[in-house]
DNA sequence: TTTATAAATTGGACTGTCCAATAGCCCAAC
DNA sequence: GTTGGGCTATTGGACAGTCCAATTTATAAA
């Protein structure tokens, strides 16, 4: 008999059930960064749970940063470059300084060809797509620095999901949430992000035909671009 | 002046202050893994707080997955390969199912290699230790199949560590607690795992004589047994 | 010794209460 | 027109107490 023929049952508390669907009202747009959230005994009135629960929940996303609390004025969603853990390990000052920079880069240098890769060799209708959309709104000169910076996250987490491997995809989204205060830093530069949108062009276009090594090789000259920009800016 | 003059203040919930010290207590390994925290009622006392702001900790710690709650039971600690976050996007079940488990290990083989060559390079004295006790522990013959997958994600981990990069630590403690269920059941045969510890020998060795290319063909060689192995598996 | 049963323990959830911080408003001072 | 003080309703923070269900432990019976 096998340990895995029977699956452990677990109750699911009401805590998880609230913290599931506040989480997907988040990620389906329907909650957006800044909006606050129903006061507590309302919300756990339109719930039909406790304001013991409702709060429970709520510490939980306020510990993954996905939502502020703020006594007396009512809990807003976190925006995204903002999500930083309450309970973080490492300070946010310490992501910007020191070479936790680097860090994020190092993985990213591993992980990147490898989607690449596998991405040229499974990419979908869909995935396409979604690539040439990101792609056009990085060429649609945004001047907010936040939407350079989605535009240019969309692009690789939309490349991470043309793998069809889910663990890229969260690994990718990890990454890059991480350390955004940076690349928003790095991608001020009008002629770094004109670079870097060259540099996605070329990885799209290998992606299409399905070539490969165009796609680790133009991947592989985007992050030394990256690298090398950060290490500029730290001097 | 700049925005970064000040600084918001924060206050401080007890909560996240629960969340602290047993976050801690945890990495100081003064709670160890299955040791059972004190009744809900009784630690609330000790700390000095409510029985809801205790509980609102233990949601924290619950959904991060390194405490269980058993109504009836008591809190838990989680072993270290367990502690998968309640509120994770996908279901256990389907990581043993379809082709998820090969999703876990083309993530692997794209971060593992990186990781070794890094670990080549930066292993300080306190990593080789770990790295070599975990051998250790692999080599005493355990016969608890639980405790054969410990030791072998306590090297990995330790590899990781070496790296000097949190990052990549973190990618691994997920990537390796995720797909767990599968690990168990491949280290099983005897033959496998002899072979399995053979392989760790190899990186270990390459990685004390800081030989970056011997770890990273040795670590190479190790991942491409565990995919040949969990390939025939599935036939 | 084993098994069935009862009692104590423990987490899950809810209600109601009190407090402190905040937002919104009005108004006086300048 | 702007600033700052003061009042009030709102909101989150925290707590105590209650009831329930699952589990463990102790107890009694076989």
């Amino acid at each position: 008999m096998s340990d895995t023929m029977f699956n452990e049952l677990r109750t699911t508390r009401i805590y998880e059930k609230i913290v599931l669907q506040i989480r997907h009202l988040i990620k389906e747009g329907k909650l957006k960064p800044n909006d606050r959230l129903p006061a507590e005994r309302d919300l756990a009135k339109t719930l039909g749970c406790s304001r013991t629960s409702l709060r429970e929940a709520c510490r939980v996303l306020e510990s993954e940063g996905l939502i502020v609390s703020k006594p007396g004025g009512g809990r807003f969603i976190q925006k995204v470059d903002e999500r930083v853990p309450v309970n973080v390990h490492f300070n946010p000052v310490d992501v910007l300084e020191k070479s936790a920079v680097m860090h994020f880069i190092e993985a990213r240098e591993a992980l990147e060809p490898s989607i690449a890769a596998f991405a040229s060799e499974r990419a979908e209708e869909k995935d396409i797509k979604k690539m040439e959309a990101a792609l056009k709104a990085m060429e649609e000169k945004l001047k907010n620095p936040d939407e350079k910076v989605d535009a240019d996250s969309n692009f690789h987490l939309a490349l991470a999901e043309a793998t069809q491997n889910f663990v890229f995809v969260s690994l990718m989204e990890t990454n890059l949430s991480m350390y955004r205060p940076v690349r928003k830093q790095t991608l001020q530069s009008e002629e770094r992000y004109e670079q870097s949108l060259q540099e996605h062009r070329a990885i799209l276009n290998a992606v299409k035909r399905k070539d490969t090594q165009a796609a680790v090789d133009a991947m592989n000259v985007h992050l030394h671009h990256i690298r090398e920009n950060v290490l500029k800016e730290r001097d």
